[in-house]
DNA sequence: GGTTGAATTGAACGCGTGTTCAGATAATCT
DNA sequence: AGATTATCTGAACACGCGTTCAATTCAACC
């Protein structure tokens, strides 16, 4: 046999890169072999490689689309701190809720990234925090937050909110709206000049 | 060759948890060999057989034993609930930069359980997780604590503190007390009701 | 000093790995 | 209809995997 019916690089491509994203995230990127994702996408493992160089790219690729969406996705609003620290909170969740497994492969496999391609991700992930430290020092510096550390405050921010991925399940207690609004209720709280 | 001179399993046998422990950590544990670990003990791979029945259970007694140890080595003060907070707060933060391979394994390599391992160590990691909401919860019903959801106000300080390891560096901008009382405040700020 | 048991080697087993490629077939274009 | 190109198969390559075990050597004890 060789090519099969209904063959079609815009079909198998994305198939490929699902297959990548939902097994990564379930077994580990080291944990996973070509040939059980060619079995996803429903393919001989051979045929991979005319969609990714190796399975390195597969995952570098993936992390680096997501990085630069999620940063594409979103600009702090001209507005008040505060009102930007909202914008951003309530993104942050709404965008980790719609993607988690992307999320967690982002944060997960940082390890089996190749030096060159830790150094991308790793400057990406940079910029992302570097915008919440800059609202929150814009806050400082107009005394209405009110943080020890503005680069402490930023990653333990992020890790709170980043934290929601890690036991948010479809259909459970809480409803996304909810479980939004409590987030921004908590990182105000965390940054806001407190009144007494 | 057979047994090789200053050979005694007291030696070995703490080597190759302390190397198991070390090269999971940075390279994590499906992409480690029995043959790499061997190397770093200075064994051959068939040695490390007399330690450990298999590699799965090298990876479940390190997160076992350490989450043992966590929860031995803390229990809620009798105080009232800010005082039980700081307290676990701060030995949480604390403890965690006193292991960070131990923590980092133990929130990474969970999809590498088998699942009657992966049931054990979730167990254990629930009671951890209840220790912090019933303080919370006693902090509701006193109106000292003002949170919208103790579980996901739970779930999110753990998250915030736990994320500590993931930037810490020794001999970096901070020290460890300024750490943990910068820590300390948020987590304050967090739960405590504000007298507005 | 001789014996016993603990500790280790080194080879082997069967299998799976990522990746390559010639050959074959389906889709597309002329 | 025929030629071309895109897509995939299936076998192969060299190597590494976790694990087992007989043989061997060192340490400990009588």
């Amino acid at each position: 046999m060789a090519r099969t019916q209904g063959s079609h690089a815009g079909i198998t491509g994305p198939r490929l890169r699902e297959a990548a994203l939902r097994l990564f995230a379930r077994h580990g990127f080291a944990a996973v072999s070509m040939r059980q994702i060619a079995g996803e996408v429903g393919v001989q493992a051979g045929a991979l490689y005319l969609y990714t160089p190796d399975k390195q790219a597969l995952l570098f690729d993936l992390m680096r689309d997501h990085l630069e969406d999620l940063l594409a996705a979103w600009q702090p609003p001209e507005a008040d701190p505060e009102a930007q620290l909202e914008s951003f909170v309530r993104h942050h969740i709404r965008y980790h809720l719609d993607r988690p497994d992307l999320v967690f492969i982002a944060y997960m496999e940082l390890r089996n990234l190749e030096p060159a391609n830790f150094a991308v991700i790793e400057a990406l992930r940079r910029v992302y925090e570097t915008r919440l430290e800059t609202i929150l020092k814009r806050g400082v510096a107009e005394a209405v937050f009110d943080v020890g550390d503005t680069k402490l405050a930023t990653m333990a921010l992020i890790a709170m909110l980043t934290g929601v991925t890690t036991w948010y399940r479809e259909g459970g207690r809480l409803d996304r709206a909810t479980i939004e609004a409590l987030y921004w209720d908590m990182a105000r709280k965390l940054v806001v000049t407190s009144p007494r």
